[in-house]
DNA sequence: TTGTACGCGTTATCAA
DNA sequence: TTGATAACGCGTACAA
């Protein structure tokens, strides 16, 4: 753990200036008996380049930093799939922060933006507030935003469109003869809970059914508090003839309630899911699930980025990833005997 | 976007020297009248410290690297959660390294430890070759490995005990009766088949079964091949009334298989995976699983880490973390018909 | 208590 | 082609 050389050192050894050094390292013309110098006293001495000198001079840090809730978040970490080999091929190291949902930290991290010790931000915010969008302004790097921001805002913008989403998973119950479709709902104050209840009202009309209060139940996104949300509706609504669930973990807890009570999946009721995370695919029966584009939303914003940080800088932009429906045997028909052989859910494990 | 104020704009417009504007901004003794210039200047100039010259200046970066292999495994992606708010908390951001399991890529990650952008590397290595053990003799900062290096070698080391955990599971297997346990592993000149293999072959010897090769079959780590594996296994071996799976995709693949020939589980055959990952809690049946202790691993490869930045600078140190068998319906009798409420499966998702 | 001046390791300019 | 030297932004002896 010895000091480190520096171009100093090896300018001594090998007897010429740090310029020389400096010239030699970065390829610029120099004769051929420095070149050879330089580079012998910079190999014996185990020379490596000081990445943080090199920053400060040049005022890049080749360092963008991605910004998210909670790093457990399965949607979160599609995208931190997709944005890592985009900035690591380009030659990007990634700062991650994980603001455990406060708001706070979301701020801080902005902030901390000013210190400059990344080239840019990509950021998911809980909800965008008065003080996101003042930090936002002030900004002195290129910010990405995936998410909602309001109108007008002046960065870069990713979305989804969950309204889409539910709507194409209210039409393919519907295309399968469900007409008593039940929703099972996260809190409506949250951003996806809001928009996700909102899109399903709005489908229904779509196909032509009437909305029925009855049919929605509001529980929290979590596989429990999903299962008692459904236990609660069946008991109000006996005749529901399938779900659509606000996210995957609620219908994971949908199946648990439905199986306990002696309903089958789906021919009497069908379950969809939203998100189309792993766990959809190993539940049993799999589980029909509206994909969001959580992969696609992480690499749209990590190529919107890489433009920034090649010197675009036009308009704002908005990106809108369309969603996907995601048929598996939980709305199917008979459940699939085989096992299934989709590359997606076939992901390597087990390190030691 | 303007260029950001240095301690020189604030000097300026103070009307003092850039030194009593570094001592305010760091809180030395300063008398009142100058902290509140410089503050009010600061202020008003939107002043943001820059990180890269102050870490030039201090030789620290408060940054600590974690490579592995992939962040969409989930073994990987405990340890990160557990990793990340330990650093967090002490005041160092995480720069993300995926070696997408490409040695060579390792091998970068611990070269460019001598540029210095970090303070210290956790690394997860496939495996640890010549190189590997070259570059950590000549490494300029703390590096923590998990997982098994050469002894003797020079590092602090943390490491899982799969030797054991198989062990659990065979113990657990053959207390309830089962007499013809068989093996479905991934390939064996990885690390982990290895040693999960011999394992196996002890475990029996424990409980004094017979090793018999017939119950032994090789595929791959994932969910398909793990399936094709059982199915050849059911065929060789009708008898077969357990199954010792090398991670949880085989199990997945496992229960896939069962399921279609009609086999039920856990009644006529039980099922074990290993890792304890998020899909065993959402299969049906749930899947009992080894748990190799991602997460404390993790845990405790940050606090090695933290302890050599706060000037820890001892002998290199082995923690070992202990397995944990984790039951569920695969392996416990009646399938649970209610539905679970394990917190450890509720994880917070879907971000719009 | 305050200011001057130097160093951290590089890159880049300008003479020589 | 090369070397002395000035930044980059900050912290800090040392002197005032």
């Amino acid at each position: 753990m010895a000091d480190g050389p520096t171009i100093n050192t090896i300018a001594e050894r090998a007897g010429v200036s740090i310029a020389s050094v400096s010239r030699v390292l970065n390829g610029l013309p120099t004769r051929q008996e420095t070149v050879r110098k330089v580079m012998a006293a910079a190999d014996e001495l185990g020379y490596v380049r000081n990445a943080v000198a090199r920053s400060l001079k040049s005022r890049r840090t080749h360092q963008v930093a991605f910004a998210m809730a909670d790093v457990g978040n399965p949607a979160y970490l599609a995208m931190l799939r997709q944005i890592q080999p985009v900035l690591k091929d380009a030659g990007y190291r990634l700062v991650l922060h994980s603001t455990d949902a406060v708001v706070a930290d979301e701020i801080d991290v902005l902030h901390s933006l000013g210190e400059r010790y990344v080239d840019g931000l990509i950021m998911v915010p809980l909800r965008v507030t008065e003080a996101h969008l003042e930090m936002l302004d002030a900004a002195r790097a290129p910010v990405v935003i995936i998410g909602q921001v309001p109108e007008g805002t002046r960065v870069d913008n990713v979305r989804a469109d969950s309204r889409t989403g539910v709507k194409l998973a209210i039409d393919h119950l519907h295309a399968l003869g469900r007409r008593r479709i039940g929703m099972i709902n996260g809190p409506l104050d949250t951003v996806p809970g809001a928009a996700r209840g909102a899109a399903y009202r709005e489908a229904l009309g779509g196909v032509g059914l009437p909305y029925d209060e009855d049919l929605v139940q509001i529980g929290d996104f979590y596989r429990a508090e999903g299962g008692r949300a459904v236990a609660e509706l069946l008991d109000r609504v006996p005749d529901v003839d399938a779900l659509m669930c606000a996210n995957d973990l609620i219908a994971l807890g949908a199946l648990d309630v439905l199986r306990a009570a002696g309903r089958r999946v789906p021919e009497d009721v069908a379950v969809v899911g939203m998100d189309d995370t792993d766990l959809a695919a190993a539940s049993w029966p799999s589980l029909s699930s509206v994909s969001l584009g959580s992969a696609e939303r992480g690499r749209a914003a990590a190529e919107l980025m890489l433009e920034r940080l090649q010197g675009g800088d036009g308009e704002p932009r908005l990106v809108t990833v369309a969603p996907r429906l995601v048929v598996r045997a939980s709305t199917a028909g008979a459940p699939v005997a085989d096992f299934p052989a989709e590359s997606r859910t076939d992901r390597k494990e087990s390190a030691e």
